[in-house]
DNA sequence: CCCAAGACCTGGCGGC
DNA sequence: TGCCGCCAGGTCTTGG
């Protein structure tokens, strides 16, 4: 479920809530999730007051005094915001309450999320130490994408979604960017010229932050923290939507496999 | 270093 | 109705 303009979503959600709460208790029901959660979390975050809701790339960052719960939704993760108390369901891994009784579920159903605890500054963290740029910064450009792409025979749909070249750009958005920018998607990232990077810059910059504006895409499972679902799909232009006709030509949109991941283009406006 | 494939999970769907 | 294979939004890890 969540690319980057779910997770936004949801940072943005949860924040109000929770910033400047209290915790005062964790119960993790799975501790097998992507990594064991750390046994000792509750011993750690009960007591400490979440100081800010931070997301670099796709994780989320809950900011306390003493140190930072990282939060990733992997596949199929959503959190939710409860403020009466509700049993929990099936997939309901773990709840973070706090004080004034409002309460931070996280459900995941494949459980390719993670909920780990961070020591000291989360930037020097392994998992976050060798990200690219936030995508929505002014450290994406043409020129940026040109020069990492030099000698590189990777075709430019996994180059892109490659978190050391550019973070948050998951398997939805990948396509629909390249579409826009009118890129092949198997065409070798090293064979693209920079002015053609400078379009799909932009493309990934419009692409996320539509989906950001209109609250994230529902595909099956995903809901925000009210549980209202998003509603951007119907704006996607190639994403599941082989043998419909493209919006461009009206040719019919293929789906491939790149790097194993299905890849939705137009053979005609995608060169 | 670069790239491809495998791994981790559950559940929904289509086909027989 | 039941079983089987395939597919799904991520990304770390391994092996060539």
């Amino acid at each position: 479920m969540p690319e980057l303009p779910e997770v936004e979503t949801i940072r943005c959600g949860i924040e109000p809530f929770i910033k400047g709460r209290r915790v005062i208790q964790v119960s993790v029901r799975t501790p097998r999730l992507r990594w064991p959660v750390p046994a000792d979390l509750a011993s750690r975050l009960c007591g400490q007051t979440v100081q800010g809701v931070e997301r670099r790339a796709k994780y989320l960052l809950l900011r306390t005094e003493v140190g930072t719960l990282l939060i990733h939704l992997g596949m199929s993760g959503f959190l939710r915001i409860l403020q009466q108390p509700q049993p929990p369901g099936k997939h309901d891994h773990a709840d973070i309450e706090f004080a004034g009784g409002i309460c931070l579920r996280l459900n995941d159903v494949r459980r390719f999320g993670a909920l780990l605890w961070l020591d000291g500054d989360p930037r020097h963290h392994s998992l976050l130490a060798d990200l690219g740029p936030e995508p929505l910064s002014a450290e994406l450009s043409g020129d940026y994408l040109y020069q990492r792409s030099k000698g590189r025979r990777l075709a430019v749909k996994p180059f892109i979604m490659d978190s050391r070249v550019v973070v948050g750009v998951g398997n939805i958005y990948a396509s629909e960017s390249l579409f826009r920018a009118g890129i092949d998607p198997a065409r070798a990232a090293g064979r693209i010229s920079l002015a053609r990077y400078g379009c799909l810059a932009t493309a990934i910059r419009q692409v996320l932050q539509e989906a950001i504006a209109a609250g994230g895409t529902t595909l099956r499972d995903f809901s925000d923290q009210h549980g209202r679902p998003g509603y951007f799909a119907q704006q996607l232009q190639v994403y599941g939507r082989a043998g419909e006709p493209c919006s461009g030509c009206g040719q019919a949109i293929v789906k491939i496999q790149l790097g194993q991941r299905s890849t939705y283009f137009c053979r005609q406006c995608q060169r």
